[in-house]
DNA sequence: TTTACTGCAAAATTTTTGCATTAAC
DNA sequence: GTTAATGCAAAAATTTTGCAGTAAA
């Protein structure tokens, strides 16, 4: 799978006509090998443990290819820092957030997806992506 | 509705121990009487064009409190602005976002619901609130 | 009067860009 | 050699705060 990410994103950098340099392959390694909902600041404090000379503009320039690119996701749980995911080609999945530790549980469920296209349908609209996120307490915290 | 939630407000405000002031009366007049999902910032020019001296940080901080006393939400479409949106008592509606025009469809489904509140109880979660936000282009943007 | 609110401007955050230099092709 | 990427620092855009003056209770 991390295989598979390189791979796409070494793909779409040719075809886009990009360079592939150390730094992408750095920031890519750090990605694939993270927690999978990390921040650009979080990424880049990260790196910089390793890599200080790798700017903050890189990290957050090559986040956005990789979304653009089709490997990863912008994702916004509302607490002021842009995140992004790990995407799995044809996966989709969404998310359960513990309000109080912070923990992200991810989960699919098909009937849910099926009922939101008929309620797309209702509404005369085609689904491109959607986001579902649950926001609770997690069975630890409760103790 | 209106009414009920002016009168909501001004109860919170008087349980509080805070004060109902001008601006307070203004910035709710506008808030209801707007579209349901105004930024923080749209709000703001709206108010100018009649009440130019009324500050942004009055705004910011009254829709703050608007959200405290549970007559507005905060929610984030993940286009870098905040916005603010109508609570109708024990309501809850999830949303409908044409990428194209923007236009935003409100709806509602209880098996939806329900199915959440199995996945969360799967994983041994207790769900306080959730956003279901489904993105796609609606029936006039595709013609 | 006392306490909270307002408006302004300034600070803090976070995201985004310009540009000279460097590295990939 | 060309062209794109990097790293820095600076600019934008948003959100948040401090504080002196003002208004509500």
């Amino acid at each position: 799978m991390k295989r598979t990410k390189k791979k796409a994103f070494r793909e779409f950098i040719a075809q886009k006509g990009l360079k592939s340099t150390r730094q992408r392959d750095i920031i890519l390694d750090a990605f694939l090998s993270s927690d999978r909902h990390m921040s650009i600041e979080e990424l880049y404090l990260k790196l910089r443990a390793k890599h200080p000379n790798i700017g903050y503009a890189t990290v957050y320039r090559t986040l956005k290819l990789f979304a653009e690119s089709g490997i990863a996701r912008e994702i916004q749980f509302g607490d002021g820092q842009t995140r992004y995911e790990h995407v799995a080609e044809g996966e989709h999945h969404d998310h359960l957030v513990c309000t109080h530790c912070g923990t992200i549980i991810e989960f699919e469920n098909e009937t849910i997806e099926k009922l939101q296209d008929e309620v797309a349908q209702s509404h005369d609209f085609i689904i491109e992506t959607h986001k579902l996120e649950l926001y609770g307490i997690c069975g630890k915290c409760r103790k």
